[in-house]
DNA sequence: CATGAATGAGAATTCATTCAT
DNA sequence: AATGAATGAATTCTCATTCAT
C-alpha cells in the first residue's frame, strides 16, 4: 500500500486526528488509549505510530491542529463596527469553528483547565492571536468610551474569552440543553457588556430607594 | 493489638485525602498514581487501601470531601441585604473555602469541566446545594427588580457560578498574578451583574451618535 | 508479600540475576525477552522490574556481578613461584569462577565480541583488575628470562587472557567436548608459553634436516 | 515491465548484503532491524523482501556469502614449504579476506560465540573447509617433526584458527590500535607455534637451576 | 521491481490491587 | 494497621512482513 498520493496521507492524517480529538476530549490524555483511537478511526495501532511519533505527539498535534482552524477563522471574521458588533462576529466566527471541530475545542478547552506544564505552553501559544484581536477591539472600545476604562483591557479580554469557554462548557455539560450553540455569540456578548442587572435602573449598591 | 484511636485513625485519612488531592488536581483521575499520593503522603501503597477501597473511590471521597467543606461555608454566609450583597458574600465564602482546600476545588473544577460520566453526577449532586442558593438570591433578585427578567433565573445561576469558576481559573492559570484571589469577590459580582459597557452610557447597539 | 528481610530480597535479586544470566548468554540482550527470564525465574514479569529498572539495567548488573566475583576469586589466587605456577594458578581461579557462574562469564565473553559502546566499557571496566595481576605476573616474568621480550608486556597479557577465552568458547562450542574445563588451566598456560612446535627442536624455517 | 538486468541485479543484491553484514556484525541477528538495513543501503524495506525471503534469510546469506570468498582465498594460498610457511600463506590470505569484507568476519566471529542453533551450523558447516586445510598443514608438520605430537591434530587446528580470531578481536577491540591487520599473520604464527616462552631456553616448569 | 503504508503479533513497561509478614 | 513484594491485566510501542500502487 505505497505510493500514496500526498492527499491521501493527509487524509487518514486528519482521520487519525479527528478521532484521536474525541477520545481525548471525553478521556483526556492519560485516559486515552492509542488502540482505541486507532480502531475507532478505522486503521490498526501500527498505522497511528506511522503517522505520530507517540501519544504525547499525537495529543500535541490535535491542540495544535485545532487552535490552527480557529485562529483562521478569527482573522476572517470582520472588525468593523461597533465594539458590540465586533464582538459578536469574533464570537459567532468561534462558534462556528466549534460546530465543525468540537472534539478540538473540548480538548483544548478541557486541557486548558489542567495547566500541566506540557500542554498548557501549547495552549497559551496558539490562544495568543485570539486574545491579540480581542485586545485591539476592546481597546478601540475603552478610546470610544464604549467600554469601562476603571479595569485593564488585558484583563477585560481573558474575561471575554472566559465567558466563551464558560457557555461552551456549559453547553457541553447540559448534554447541548442550554446554552444552543447558535445562541453563544449574543449570549456572551450580552453577559460581557452588560452583565445581569435589570436593565434601565442604576447599578445601585444599596437597598432600592422608594 | 497496634489499635490506633479514631484520632489517629481520622488524620491518616485526612492526610491522604489532602494529598489525593493535589494530584488528582495536578494530573486527573487516569494521570494520578495510588503509589505516588501514598509516597508523598509518608506512607506506603498498602495503606491506601486501608482507608479507600480503590482509586476510584478515593476520588469520589476527594470530591464529597471537596463540596462538604464549600457547602457547609455557603450554608453560613449571610442571606440578607441586597442582589449584589448576598452575591458577594456568597463569593468571599467560595473563596475562604478555596484559600483553605484549593486542591479539592481545583479538582472539582477540573473534573466539571471532564463530563465523565463517573466523576459527573458527582459534583452536580455536590453542587447542587450551592446552586440553590444562588437562585434563591438571584430569584429574589428578580422579584425586586435588581436582575434583568428577560433570563430565566436557572441560566442566570450557572452564569454567576461559570464566572467565579472561571476566575480560579484565570487566578490558577496566571500563577496566581491575576485575579489575586481577594479580588473575586468584587470581580465576581461586578463582572456578572454590570459587564464591561462603560457604565452611565446606554448600553446601544449600534453606533455612537453624534 | 511486604517486610521480607534484606537476605530474602537479596536471594531473589541472586535468582534473577542468575536467570537473566542464563538467558542473554543463550540469546544476548536483544534476544532474550524480560518475561521469559522472569517466568524462568519462578515470577511474574513485574517482580523483574520490581528489582531492576528495565531490561539493559538488568542486562548491565549481570555484567557487573559476572565480574565481581571473578575479580575475588583472581585476587585471592596465589601469587607465588614462577610465571608458569602463576598463571597457571590464576587460570585454575578463572576456571573455578567458570564452573560456578558458567552463564555471567558467556555473557561477557559473548558480549566483550560485541563492542557494543553500551556494554563495552562495562567489560573493559571490569576487566581491568583482572588484566593488570596478569601483566603484573608477565612483568616479572621478563625481568627473570622467562618470557620473552621482544613483544610489550602488554600485548602478551591480551595474548594470555585471549587464549584462555579461546578456551572456553571452544569448551562451549563443542558442547563440553573438548576441551574440559579442568583441562583448560594447563592447555592455556601451554598454549601461551610454548606453543605448537615441538619442543627441543630448533624453530626451523625449513624442512628438517637429516 | 521494470525488467532489470541480471547484472543490477546483482548489484543491489550485494549492496543489501554488504550493508546487511554491517548491521549484524554491530548488532547481532535479533538486534538489526530490516528497515534500518534498507534505508543504509538506499532502497526501501520492501525492496529487501524482493531479494530474501525473511531477516532470518538474509542473516544466513550475509554468512554464507562471507565464507564463500574466504574459502576461495584459502584455496588459493599456496601449500608448500614448512609449517610455518604454509600456515604463514593462509593466514595472509584470511587478513586478505578481512580487509575486503571486514563486516562478514565480524558476524561470523561474533556468531560463532553465540552458539545459536540457527546459525552455528551455518558457521560450522562453511569453516569446515578452512579447517581441513589447516589441518591438513599441521599433520604434514607433526610427520616432519615440526609439531609436538603430544596432542591430537584436530585441537592444535581449532587453536589456530582460535588464535587468528583472537587477534581480529583485539584488532577490532583496540579500535584497530593493535594488532594491525598487516601484524595479525606474523603474529598468530609466532603466538601459535611459539609462545609466550623466552626463546633460546629450556621451557623448564620449574625454577630456573644454576 | 521498488515503494512505503498498513498491519498485528509480540515485547517492554506500568500500575492498581492483593496479601503475607 | 502498616508495609511493600508479588502479581498480571492493560497499555504503549516496535518491527517483520504483506501487498496495493
Amino acid at each position: 500500500m505505497a505510493r500514496i498520493t500526498a492527499a491521501t496521507r493527509e487524509k487518514v492524517r486528519k482521520q487519525l486526528l479527528e478521532t484521536a480529538a474525541e477520545h481525548f476530549a471525553e478521556r483526556g490524555l492519560a485516559g486515552a488509549q492509542v488502540d482505541g483511537i486507532a480502531v475507532a478511526a478505522g486503521f490498526a495501532k501500527g498505522t497511528v505510530y506511522n503517522y505520530f511519533a507517540s501519544k504525547e505527539a499525537l495529543f500535541a498535534e490535535v491542540i495544535t491542529e485545532g487552535c490552527r482552524a480557529a485562529v483562521q477563522r478569527y482573522a476572517a471574521s470582520r472588525h468593523e463596527g461597533s465594539v458590540r458588533e465586533c464582538l459578536r462576529a469574533l464570537a459567532a466566527a468561534d462558534v462556528a469553528v466549534m460546530s465543525e471541530q468540537e472534539s478540538f475545542m473540548k480538548v483544548v478547552v478541557r486541557e486548558a483547565m489542567s495547566f500541566d506544564p506540557r500542554t498548557y505552553p501549547l495552549i497559551v501559544e496558539h490562544l495568543g492571536p485570539y486574545l491579540e484581536q480581542v485586545q485591539q477591539i476592546l481597546t478601540r472600545g475603552v478610546a470610544a468610551g464604549d467600554v469601562r476604562d476603571d479595569r485593564p483591557v488585558s484583563q477585560l479580554t481573558l474575561a471575554f474569552v472566559g465567558v466563551l469557554a464558560l457557555l461552551y462548557v456549559q453547553h457541553w455539560g447540559s448534554g447541548g440543553a442550554w446554552p444552543a450553540l447558535d445562541e453563544v455569540p449574543d449570549l456572551a456578548v450580552t453577559l460581557f457588556l452588560d452583565g445581569a442587572a435589570a436593565r434601565g435602573r442604576p447599578r445601585s449598591m444599596g437597598k432600592k430607594t422608594p
